[in-house]
DNA sequence: GATCTTTTTGCAACCGGTTGCAAAAAAATA
DNA sequence: TATTTTTTTGCAACCGGTTGCAAAAAGATC
């Protein structure tokens, strides 16, 4: 059905090799076989099966783009960045969703089977174990929005979430804010710990402000609208360091629920500056995590690390910036 | 490195083809040899190259999933369906993002090199003319959320688009608004073009009713906003059907602006039900197009076209329902 | 136990490419 | 023109599997 190499070497009258070489560039031909080759080629319309070739050269550039999170609108723009950057470097992202219910030991598994040439976590919940078990099996593995500390053994590519938190904690206390309140994503996420730490280690240093912290279900609007519904109950603080976004603009409708305003009477910061987060009718205050570089810079020692696998293993870590829009009260 | 085939065969005493034929269900094999091949397969920590099994089986199990829309929400949605529902069957989904600067054969080309078992394009803006490529190189290919009628060489998955923008126009009839909009997306989305035939069609019962209708630079927030301040300036409508909910949200926020109220002065009815609609803090009233069955049956259809590669073309209509939710005046 | 069936196994060719090596051809040097 | 050096080409083995076919082993029948 469709044509082969031996097909064009036939028609051309020479060696499988040379319509091989014809196709590999660095390789020894004359620009004479290579036109005879062409012409050949494209007559038939022959292209070069890369899984064929993957088998001799080893190279398949499949590269495994794992994720966990598909509700997060901000994954939306992170496919996006993934693809294309990959697509640009003439790599193929083989998407796999690790949802509850899939197994991480099979999609493990299934990565090898297909060879890819490097594998791209994209979770800040996915645990440093998953990364570890690609890394063993001599697959290169980028954790991208990883945590730096308790996997130095992975290359990790994300912010510092410690340094976050101090910054929202700053931030705050700056503005003279004097009950604050954290108000996080699921507990066992280690982006939410190390935010929450980071915002706690700094508060410290003002012992005059009263702190909480409280966590949501789930990474959703509806769970931050629940939870902060729930605050409204007891004690609510003066402003909250909330650690998402999509959270954030639940726990906005909440407040406005209840009959209180932003920035008036209560104060919110979000984190992670997704789109909607600037749209006039939500304009959030919030952390900007610089996706763009993190990506590209995953995919860049991605690419690095097929010339050296054994690279030592380093963390990147970008910072983030505050995006000021109008949910905090202006500084004094 | 790793483990093969030989290195079992050798490992186990057996022949090459014995440790295959144990590793393929429904092949001849005693379950003694297969005991003793998966004793020494287990031992070595092999597991088949899926690509060197393809070269011969011309299977790859892979599905290129084409897309040109990282923008809008609903396709976070879309890709978690897309990716678990190939996921559960065995099948991998090979991503390719076709954004402006992509060029289309490029990617037709790329397809085919990795020998994809299907191609699913999931775009209601890529011409028929992309899909109807890889039908006439052999390979199956479903348009999924794709217009109908214009190709009925290629295998359709959606709704119809014509009959939604009916849908919509009877909505508002009944509802007794007596000066209507249509508000697409771009004009060059044959959904947009369908959609608004559609209402256009079903508006015309009603000659009592005046009828207008104008189109989004895109599909975004600031597209809607923008375009609902632009009509501000002019003859507002008593309500509009909107192309997609994210235009609607913007459509909503440019409402507000000009200091009007939804429902009591202007009406909305957007299309696609995403999830950010359902927040309390918007509260839109939507079609809702059952993505989860369009996609599951996409699939179905796409591994059905295995077997019978040369499936008579067909197109695959779900119903929409409308969401009443707050953005209408009540039915009279 | 001998004969006929059925099942299991291994051989060898093949899938579509790449590549080391040596021979052939072309270019450079004498 | 003969000789040496460099470039180009083809042969054949290999990448990691599968599979048709025939031989071997096992099971059934008498």
């Amino acid at each position: 059905m469709v044509a082969t190499l031996k097909d064009v070497a036939n028609k051309a009258g020479v060696s499988t090799s040379a319509v091989s070489r014809a196709f590999t560039d660095g390789a020894s031909v004359s620009s004479k076989m290579r036109k005879k080759v062409e012409k050949a080629a494209f007559e038939l319309g022959y292209s070069p099966n890369f899984l064929a070739r993957s088998l001799t050269t080893r190279r398949t550039k499949l590269i495994g783009l794992v994720s966990n999170n598909f509700h997060n609108p901000i994954f939306l723009e992170v496919f996006d960045l993934f693809t294309r950057g990959l697509q640009d470097r003439g790599l193929r992202p083989l998407l796999v969703n690790l949802s509850d219910e899939t197994n991480p030991e099979q999609s493990l598994q299934m990565l090898r089977q297909y060879s890819v040439d490097g594998v791209l976590v994209a979770s800040s919940t996915l645990p440093p174990e998953f990364s570890m078990a690609f890394r063993s099996k001599g697959i290169p593995v980028i954790n991208t929005f990883g945590r730096y500390s308790s996997s130095p053994e992975v290359h990790v590519v994300g912010i510092d979430n410690v340094e976050a938190g101090r910054m929202a904690a700053r931030e705050l206390a700056q503005r003279n804010y004097k009950a604050v309140g954290f108000l996080g994503g699921p507990e066992i996420a280690t982006s939410t710990q190390d935010r929450l730490k980071g915002f706690l280690e700094e508060m410290a240093k003002y012992p005059l402000i009263k702190i909480s912290h409280t966590f949501a279900k789930e990474y959703s609007f509806q769970a931050g609208r629940a939870e902060m519904l729930r605050l409204s109950k007891g004690d609510v603080a003066e402003a909250y360091f909330c650690g998402d976004d999509v959270l954030s603009i639940g726990v906005l409708s909440a407040i406005k629920d209840i009959g209180l305003e932003v920035p008036k009477d209560i104060g919110l910061i979000g984190f992670n500056d997704i789109k909607m987060s600037s749209w006039e009718s939500i304009s959030l205050t919030t952390i900007n995590q610089p996706i763009k570089q993190i990506i590209n810079s995953s995919i860049e020692l991605m690419v690095a690390m097929f010339d050296e696998p054994n690279r030592y293993p380093e963390a990147r870590l970008f910072p983030c910036q505050i995006v000021e829009r109008g949910t905090l009260r202006p500084r004094p």
